[in-house]
DNA sequence: TCGTCCCTTCGTACGCCGTATCGCAATACC
DNA sequence: GGTATTGCGATACGGCGTACGAAGGGACGA
């Protein structure tokens, strides 16, 4: 049987998990590798180094997942789990969707390697449609389309990512290029100092100098100002 | 001299390239990097390769740049020459925030290996910060403090990443697995089929059933809600 | 009880990757 | 013309994901 060897196709959530006959399962593959990407970020989880952490030989993993792929996947639906509101949802439609916007941030914040894996490929796991379907239900109460309903939460969903995004981004920085805080001002002060000399930047110079200003509500602003958009239009209609 | 080994540090963009003595210079690795990237994905784009493709040996490719990393802010970098606006913004702040944002979108359809390049560190380039000038110049004419200006071009800039993550995530889906549209539908069905079957996903179903409607004016939609939404508030003020 | 089969484990090996180190040759400068 | 500098590249090292196939143990029918 020359197809006894084909690598498995279709989505893992899809596929059978090996029979555990030892304490070594998808399930604790998957944890031991979420283990090492929150404290040593997303490079550090390899197969490996999974392995080696779990105590079993590095091909023995492939018993239970059928790629790294599949395990960052896999990792992935584990962390969107934490996304999920538990509980009850407000019953206003703008507040259902700032609590599940702020569980997003938290969630993304606790596990900033989230982010790469999302920029790399959809995350349809059974957990992240979970998340889709409590969003989706915070505008049950609403008079409108299922279509219309959809290009809310995606671009509710939208803000709130780039958001996150660009947090996470700032917050690894320093662990990504190996500087402290004051090494990166050292090395950056004089570039943006030349670049600042230059004139090309009236607009922008002061806040290169100054740094810019970060205080912890610019989430709630931005997704306030979104949601009016929206409220107002459907007042409208 | 010890140190004369040591490794290179602080932005790529103020250190000196080598002096052309042949056709490699930093130029043509950038470019060649981008020319991969954009064929094969950022996954192709290895030292070994761009150098091949410059006729060179890998190991020459450090004369000019001092890691990977390097070349990858670089190319980033080069991207984002794409987003400026050329010639005079339209004189309306929304407007010039909109003929902003949609650049971004066009330049990452182009590029889709910006996200991943993006979602990994801040890219602090000459481009990139021309690119942020030019934004908070399209709200020259506002009655605002400089951190309120920057609150919103970040708000606006949020939306658009987060859209365009997702957009390109999901044009880039078919390469990264390597199916075709066929081959994935007849793989997710079953399984999004038993998903609807637990009864779990009484306000998804439908969507999972006939697909995420996609209209082209998606992001305008979601673009006007937050301008609108700044507007009123900026409006009040 | 004894085969038989299946399924998990994992040793070995291959071809990639980024890059440290260092010799060499060509150029620039005096 | 001699010397210092600098771009180029051969070699090598330690990592990676994973294909392949051997080995061993449990389940189960005879």
């Amino acid at each position: 049987m020359g197809e006894s060897t084909e690598r498995a196709r279709g989505p893992v959530w899809a596929r059978d998990a090996a029979k555990p006959r030892s304490a070594l399962t998808r399930e604790a593959i998957v944890t031991a590798g979420l283990a090492i990407a929150d404290a040593e970020g997303l490079d550090a989880v390899s197969i490996r180094r999974v392995a080696a952490e779990l105590g079993a030989r590095t091909m023995s993993l492939y018993t239970h997942i059928g790629s790294k792929e599949d395990l960052l996947d896999l990792m992935a639906d584990e962390a969107a789990a934490e996304v999920l509101v538990p509980g009850e949802l407000p019953g206003d439609w703008r507040e259902a969707l700032t609590v599940i916007a702020r569980r997003e941030r938290e969630a993304v914040r606790r596990h900033p390697w989230m982010i790469e894996l999302v920029s790399r490929r959809s995350v349809v796991g059974p957990n992240m449609l979970r998340h889709v379907e409590q969003t989706m239900s915070a505008l049950s109460g609403l008079d409108l389309p299922i279509e219309g309903k959809f290009h809310v939460i995606a671009a509710v969903n939208d803000y709130s990512s780039g958001f996150v995004l660009r947090e996470a981004r700032e917050r690894m920085a320093p662990r990504r290029d190996g500087w402290t805080d004051a090494e990166r001002d050292a090395f950056m002060r004089p570039y943006l100092q030349r670049l600042i000399d230059t004139g090309e930047f009236p607009n922008l110079a002061p806040l290169m100098k100054d740094g810019i200003p970060s205080t912890d509500d610019n989430f709630e602003r931005g997704l306030r100002w979104l949601l009016d958009g929206i409220a107002r239009d459907l007042g409208r209609g």
